[in-house]
This record gives structure tokens, sequence and C-alpha cells, in this order.
DNA sequence: CTGAAAGCGCTTACAG
DNA sequence: CTGAAAGCGCTTACAG
């Protein structure tokens, strides 16, 4: 049949009520193992598959997941971070079959608009949130509309709901010894959006290790995390009067960008200066020399997100039980050929 | 309420019926003006949204556009194309209240599955096809399904489903009477996957106008557009007997990559290789020199594809009328500082 | 212009 | 173990 087969459809051709279908197809008690395999039969020859309006309209769950960006085209596509988590995230909702719903938005009102309709529309079963910032009015607020939801990022303790997150402070603590060890003393870093929560997480022990290591000079320099911007302020800081031996930045664009300013200057990397990237992407590959950068596996990352999500949405947990948080793995210095001794 | 509120509550607080919500929600005749202003009101009041499900299951429709992508999270993490694209589909599908239901397959054939298993589902009412092979047997596919579609890519000439392509030859000739120009004369080229269809066209181009200007030498190898590769295959040609003075990047992120092998080799670049790009992304512009590149408006080209598809949707055109594609502007050549004369 | 009813395709108590 | 029925929340002919 060119229309699409329904249950009434295998009903007949079995001799049986649709609810007898219903069961049979949900592996749920009701119907004799007899019965039971011929209406599977039946309905896997007709090639029968549910629709999900109408079961979701029964159960009241969307079967969908929602994932919503405040992040332009051109960071979105720059920064392999998103797609990345996208994938993982994604891998894990099709093992259940769940579909991912993406929707991209300017503004946080913005962003809490389209939370607050996919809870009405029941568009999604629940959302995963990212980016988080140092104060995020969206974790109250996805609360509020008890749509459960996932914070990717962290840590975020006492709030509403859970994350899954990792150390950012560790990393922090590592890098500055290593290029301590390297006899650094004069270190600079490139940071990201002083807004974002990891941000200050860094920010707070770059300043304590660098204090603890009495190095010569440290300084942060914030941006937005795009190349313009790592260029700039890479320039800025090589042409100051006592310019840093090693720049550190917190992701690969400006990394790569800040090795294309130090070629501009005529400044040897890493003989001259060492440069160190955060988040690795095959971006860090791709130079000459290739990047020494902080790994992490953010697909995984991004599955371990959607299974905390799928549990939540499950309800596995009492409505008073602490949201289970899950510490990920921190990120994993990976040396390649843009760091090495400083040259004094 | 805590409760969503549904038409039956409209309805009833209104003292009309569910029917006559409807109608006025939906700016139908069947009520007064009155009536209907007085339905909005308390709509807005109670925050009321449709449910989702319920009017899909009415409708027959989703209310959603799907998108399979067969590509590894690496290659979608490092392309910008891909989230670039998407940014610009999601801008037009959510300007209509249309979902994006995103799935990332390993093989043809799971993609063949998930488009039949989303039509059977009624989960998307379209879908976009990315990455058209010389070969593809997904127009045909899913032309038999009826499932509504868009190429993006082409030309694909007496098939199916429409597209959304641009012209990939003239591009093509352009960058090589650029280099021509400039003194070029032996020139070679790191083309993409061999089964795409873009590559055919410009594996074809080239080569004719390669033969028309009579160069020395012109030759195209074949990658998977990875960082790798792109490494690999500059390497071995510029280490062969006569190296070319001029290299073209069938994507941005092979081009960086082969920057970086020129300066592992200590070949200065645009002194004695040029470089372009194909797919122009702020990757071009993070290295030193910045790269020539071909650009294009991707999130306008994704906008354009999405648009289309709705017109199809809506059942705009006779059945058997021809699937209208559209041309969109060819790629426009950028010169920066990795192109200059050649050096003989 | 308006109301009551049927229907979309599932799921799920409720009787037999 | 099975069947008949109600219900999820909308839309849409069909009568008045």
């Amino acid at each position: 049949m060119s229309r699409r087969p329904t249950i009434a459809d295998i009903a007949r051709t079995a001799g049986v009520s649709k609810g007898a279908v219903s069961y049979a197809l949900n592996g749920r008690p009701g119907v004799s193992d007899a019965t039971r395999e011929r209406i599977l039969a039946i309905a896997a020859e007709l090639g029968f598959v549910p629709n999900r309006a109408a079961r979701s309209l029964s159960v009241s769950s969307a079967e969908a997941v929602g994932i919503a960006l405040r992040r332009s085209a051109r960071t979105l596509g720059i920064e392999p971070y998103f797609m990345e988590l996208i994938s993982g995230i994604e891998a894990t909702l099709s093992s259940h079959s769940l579909g991912l719903t993406l929707q991209i938005v300017g503004t946080v009102e913005e962003e809490l608009d389209v939370y607050r309709r996919w809870w009405a529309e029941r568009r999604v079963d629940g959302v995963l949130l990212c980016d988080l910032g140092a104060e995020d009015r969206r974790l109250e607020s996805v609360a509020k509309l008890r749509l459960p939801a996932v914070a990717v990022g962290g840590p975020i303790d006492h709030a509403p709901i859970p994350s899954v997150w990792h150390d950012d402070a560790e990393p922090c603590r590592e890098v500055l010894e290593y290029l301590y060890a390297l006899g650094h003393r004069r270190i600079a870093r490139v940071a990201g959006l002083p807004r974002l929560l990891h941000t200050t997480v860094r920010d707070a022990a770059f300043g304590e290790a660098a204090k603890r290591l009495e190095l010569e000079a440290f300084e942060s320099l914030h941006s937005d995390y795009s190349g313009e911007q790592g260029a700039r302020l890479t320039r800025r800081l090589l042409t100051s009067r006592s310019r840093p031996t090693a720049l550190v930045y917190d992701n690969d664009v400006m990394a790569v960008s800040g090795l294309g300013v130090a070629h501009e200057l005529g400044l040897s990397v890493p003989d001259q200066l060492s440069i160190i990237a955060w988040d690795d992407s095959p971006l860090c590959r791709l130079t000459h020399p290739s990047l020494t950068a902080f790994s992490r596996d953010i697909p995984a990352y991004g599955s371990r997100a959607a299974e905390l999500l799928l549990s939540l949405m499950a309800g596995e947990r009492a409505p008073d039980e602490e949201p289970p948080s899950i510490q990920s793995p921190a990120a994993q210095l990976s040396p390649r050929g843009s760091t090495g001794p400083a040259s004094g």
C-alpha cells in the first residue's frame, strides 16, 4: 500500500484489536506469544513504523531533545567544539531513537523564549544548555519550567539542574608548571569571554598558580574567541616592552591566529615564543609547527551529557534528590612542536 | 495553571466551542471579529501554545525539516561549511516556525534508512541532501518516497528533485587565468573526494582551462579533505623534481595545512609558492600570510535551499512541473597575501 | 457566524 | 489472554 500502514491495518489483517497490536509492538503483556509473533510478522511485512505525532500525543512525550545555540554562524563554523559536541550528543540520542532539534538564537531572551515554546509545544522532552555563564539565568528558568535539562559545563554547585563538567583549574596549574619547567617566566594568556563560567575558573586558577610560582609576569587578556581578536591581542602582547616568552590561548582558533602573528613579526616558534592552545582539534595539527594543546574527547563529553539528560527524562531519581552531576576527565596536555625552552 | 493550557481551556473560559477557538487562532473565517478578539486575548493571557503533536496528527505534517549528514565528528568539526550552512537553513526554518532535526549517519544505507524512517514516522516534512555525489542514489530514493527534498549542490539536470547550486566551472577558469597572469606555468591542485559531484565538475573545468592556457604542468591529486591528506599531498607535490609554483586547494582546511608544509620546507609564501583555498572561512584569515580564497555566502546558500524546500512542501507547483532548481552566485576570488607573481 | 461531532493514529485502563 | 472504548489535543467538514 502506498499509504503509510497504521496499527489499524495490522489489526485488520491479523484479525485482532488495535489494542492487541499496540501491546505486541511495545513488548507488553496482554497478548499470547503466538499472537504477538503473528502481529510482529505482519507489521514487519507491511513495513510498519509508528506515527510519531500520534505516539507523542498519547504518551505526552516528544521523543526529541533540543539544543539552542547562542552563537553566530561565523563562530559556529569556525569553532570545531560545537559540531563535535553535537556529534556526540546525536550519537547517544539516535541510539535511543530520539531526535535532536537544533535552534540558533541571538540573545538570552530569545533562548529562554525558545525553551518556553518548546516546553509549551511539547516539541522536546529535555534540553542541553551550552556556554554556561558565570551567572546564568537559564538554570533557574528551565528548572522553573520543569523541563528536564542538563548543563554542559561547570562546576555549578547548588544549581537547580545537574551538569556534565570537567575540572578546568588543574590544567591551568599544569600548563604553568610545564612552561615554568621549560624556563618561561614571562607568560601571558589570551582568554575567552569573561562572562563564561569556565573563563572565570581559569582566571582564578591561573592567577593563583602564577603567584605560587612567582612568575616575573603573568597577564590574561579577554577576547571573544575570534581569530581577529586573537591576532590583535597577540600583537599587543608581543610588541610590549617586556614581551612574554610563552602564550596560552583559551581556544585553538586564537592560537592558530597567534601563530600567524608570530610569523608576521618574524618570531620563530618555539625558539623565541612558545604557544599553547586550549581546545585541541585537527586545527592544531594543520599548522607548522603543530600546536601543543589541551585535548579532550568532546564527542564523548556530548554523549555523556545526553545520557545524563536521558536518565533525567526517564525520571529515575526522586524529585528532591540532589541532581547527579557528572565529572568528566580533565583535558590532557599534548605537547607538540609549538612549545620549547625559553630563550631568555 | 501549571498544566499547559489547551484549546479546551480557552473555549471554556471564552464560552465558545473548541472549533471556534481553532478558527480564531488560525486566522480562518468562521468566527466574528468580536469573538476572535476575545479568544485571542484569552489565549494570550493563558500563554497558550498549541501542542505540536496534536497539530501534527491533525494536519499530517511534522512542521520540521530533516538533515542527515554523512560525515565524521572530526570532519564536521573542522569544516566550517556545515555549521554555516546549518545556520542559514535554521534561520529560514525558524522564521517559519519549523523545527530542524539533525542526524549524523555513517553510510549511505544508514542515510537512506533515516529518510525512510523519518517519512514513515512523519517526523519531518522534507529533507535537504548534502554532499551530492556524481552518482547519487539518494535522489531517486527520496523522490520515490515522495518526500519533499532539495539537493544542496549541483547542477543535477533531469534529476527527480530540484537543487540549489552554483557554478563551479567558472571559478576554475578564473583562478587559472589569475595565476597565469601572475606568471605561473606549473600549477597543481589538491582536490576533494573524487566521488563528489562538484569535484568532477572542477576536475573537468580545470583540465580544459589548463589545456587552453597551455600550462607547462597541471595535475589534480584527490584527497578526503582532511588536513593530514592535504599536508601529505602538498609534501609530495613540493618535493617533486619540477615543483609547482602555485597550489590550489579544494577546501580551506587543506590550504591551511599546505601552508604549514610550505613553512616546514622553508618555502616562502607567496615569494616561492602561491596558495589558493576554495571555501573561504575565517580560517583563511588566521594564517600568515592570510590565504587568497574563493568566498561565498554559505549561510545565504543554506537559507535559499531551505526556502526552496518550503515552497516544495507547500506544494506550490503541479506534480509534473519541472523542479525549479535555483542557481546561486558563483564563488568570488578574494586575493590576499598567499598569492603573488611566480618567481620562475 | 457558530456548535457539535468526527477524525488523525496511537496508548492504556477497564471489562470480559 | 483479548476486545471494545476512551482519551491525548488539535483541525475540519457538516449542520444549523
